[in-house]
RNA sequence: UGCCGGAUCGUCUAAUGGUAGGACGGCGGACUCUGGAUCCGCUAGUCUAGGUUCGAGUCCUAGUCCGGCAGCCA
């Protein structure tokens, strides 16, 4: 299931691939002999929720670096807070990143490894003077902070002896006070233009069941005192994080420097990924989650890494959309039409082809013997010679796709219509002799046809041009499915306000709102060629002329057939007819 | 009125003082047993104003605009 951790889409120090400011860093700092030569990086997620496209730019940048200088890409999980985490989580990220194709060096890790560690660092702090427990609440911790454009004023416990510290933080270590009652605090400069410098706490008491440490610690290390010492200690050298944490850049180097940290590693900066039409916040998907708003983390609709692979997006996809998107120090958004790009261009390549209805219109045969079958020879893959062919039944009755006929075709039509010729694909050239219309509707129910002998397997005996191949289904040998279509959870922009919509005040959760009704179609009326009905789990499909195609965990082949659409196939008459009708006058 | 960071085609991204290039999108065409794929072409950009320089997207100065920061979250 999981592919190879080849290299993905960038070359990277080998010159010829795609580089960007951070992997000129690497280099020169190789170059330079920095860190003995040694590069490695590290994945830190927090088990807090699912991964998703966003964690997927972090994965490739450093597993990508790893791989592309010889270096280790560490994953360590960040489970310094053990109220928002948990060992699902935990096993779904690493379940995640193996199927993206990397793999971590050594064992997974995690900052709680590291809590003795941090602990003992943090009295070291301590008796240097460079930290003391305060016994302000967490309010008047906030109030006294100072505002973006005022210092802050000192804690009145800011300069109580060391020794009196480090009694309270070891009876906060011993659960000997409440929850809140005290923390630990950097003594740094309250007054300092940097709020990450304003004092910041590095111990919380908190009475939480951790999902590894169980009710071993009652007291937990914050994100900025755990994160760069676990850097530390795995001896990471390139510490690749997003643009929010620039401004904790000079807290980071502090720490390191108070604990004598030589040849430490060194914290960059990049921006997150944006894409249009969704959202990479896990708070925010978590909410679409136990908001009931989709099915769970992996709903197809969502921008989760379990979600994108039960909606059918690949691997290597995935990796060719990163290299494509680039790494730089500026926010920017990416066009959604991109990942699709990068998608399609590796399913169009590796994609089994199928043939299946979605909306069934019955097409009869008239000069095809009844109840008679034969079966032709359809290619598997025509961009891959080697996935071979298969034989597809063929019978007087058929089902076709609605769409593909017209009664009265528009201009530029080029599909079935009374009198015209049209390709069965891979079967023979038929031409509409006319319909069947329910005598109280008026609505077309059957449509009629013949078929030219000599064009058995498709091929005109007289070379002449037909302008549209079509795909079918024979009636007797079809196979039923349900398809569900997938579109955009959000509009392009899922934060801006509609037009007319100003949002007064505090909005709260105004994205919710922002959610598009029609994200899921099921079709329940599909029809396939019988060899969909081997179809297999994590294995790429294409319905010709409909789109790409994945079996869906709620499938229960033979007996019940589900398909996901990743992506529609570019549809460039539709495109084309939309103009027309927009252009009419009305 | 604080600090930090950023600004190049519609979007993303190169150019590291020397011809502003690529990708996506859009538009047009060729080809096609998928109106798919492929191929070709077109479209379109250095935030502003000064300065340095033979030469500035790149260096300097002053602005403008955008993003981040006031969790006992990460």
């Amino acid at each position: 299931m999981t592919d190879d951790a080849g290299t993905p889409g960038g070359e990277g120090p080998a010159g010829e691939g795609p580089s960007d400011f951070i992997r000129d860093i690497v280099a020169a700092d190789r170059a330079r002999g920095a860190w003995g030569g040694r590069t490695a990086t590290r994945f830190p997620p927090e088990p807090n929720g699912y991964l998703h496209v966003g964690h997927v730019k972090s994965i490739a940048l450093n597993f990508g670096l790893a791989q592309e200088f010889g270096g280790t890409c560490n994953l360590r999980l960040d489970d310094t807070n053990p109220t928002k985490e948990s060992t699902e989580y935990v096993e779904a990220i690493q379940r995640d990143i193996l199927w993206l194709g990397f793999r971590w060096s050594g064992e997974v890790l995690f900052a709680s490894d590291y809590f003795e560690q941090l602990y003992r660092w943090a009295e070291r702090l301590i008796e240097q003077g460079d930290a003391y427990v305060d016994e302000q609440s967490a309010d008047e911790i906030r109030a006294t902070r100072g505002t973006l454009t005022e210092p802050g004023t000192t804690s009145p416990w800011r300069d109580r002896p060391a020794a009196e510290s480090l009694d309270l933080f070891r009876r906060m270590r011993a659960g000997e006070f409440a929850d809140g009652s005290k923390v630990l605090r950097a003594k740094i400069d309250m007054a300092s233009p940097n709020l990450n410098l304003r004092d910041p706490t590095l111990y919380r008491i908190r009475r939480a069941h951790h999902h590894r440490t169980g009710d071993a610690w009652c007291i937990y290390p914050m994100y900025d005192w755990a994160h760069g010492q676990s850097d530390a200690i795995e001896g990471i050298t390139h510490s690749i994080c997003t643009l929010e944490f620039e401004d904790h850049r000079p807290l980071y180097e502090w720490f390191l420097a108070r604990l004598g940290v030589v040849d430490g590693p060194r914290q960059i900066e990049f921006a997150r990924l944006a894409l249009t039409h969704t959202i990479t916040s896990k708070r925010k998907l978590l909410h679409l989650v136990t908001g009931g708003h989709v099915s769970g983390w992996d709903d197809p609709r969502m921008p989760t890494v379990a979600g994108m692979r039960r909606r059918g997006y690949t691997p290597a996809a995935l990796r060719a959309f990163c290299a494509r998107i680039g790494v730089a120090r500026h926010n920017s958004t990416i066009d959604f039409a991109l990942l699709e790009h990068a998608l399609r261009d590796d399913l169009n390549r590796t994609a089994t082809r199928r043939l299946a209805v979605l909306r069934p219109l019955e097409l009869v045969v008239e000069n095809w013997p009844e109840g008679h079958t034969e079966a032709f020879e359809a290619v598997n893959n025509p961009e891959d010679p080697a996935a071979g062919a298969r034989r597809v039944p063929f019978g007087r009755r058929l089902w076709i796709e609605r769409d593909d006929f017209r009664e009265v075709p528009p201009k530029g039509y080029h599909r079935l219509s009374p009198g015209k010729e049209v390709r069965l694909r891979y079967a023979c050239i038929v031409k509409c002799t006319g319909v069947d219309k329910d005598p109280a509707t008026g609505e077309v129910v059957r449509v009629r046809c013949t078929w030219d002998e000599g064009s058995r397997g498709g091929n005109a005996p007289d070379g002449r041009k037909i302008k549209s191949t079509i795909h079918w289904v024979a009636a007797d040998h079809a196979v039923p499915f349900e398809a569900r279509l997938y579109d955009h959870l959000f509009p392009e922009d899922p934060d801006a306000a509609p037009e007319g919509a100003p949002a007064p005040g505090g909005e709260g959760e105004a994205w919710l709102a922002r959610l598009l009704p029609n994200s899921l179609e099921v079709v329940t009326t599909g029809w396939a060629e019988p060899a969909l009905r081997e179809a297999a789990a994590g294995v790429p499909y294409q319905l010709e002329r409909v789109g790409y195609f994945c079996l869906d965990p709620d499938a229960a082949p033979p007996d019940r057939l589900v398909l996901n659409r990743t992506i529609g196939l570019r549809d460039t008459w539709a495109k084309l007819e939309q103009r027309q009708q927009a252009g009419k006058p009305g």
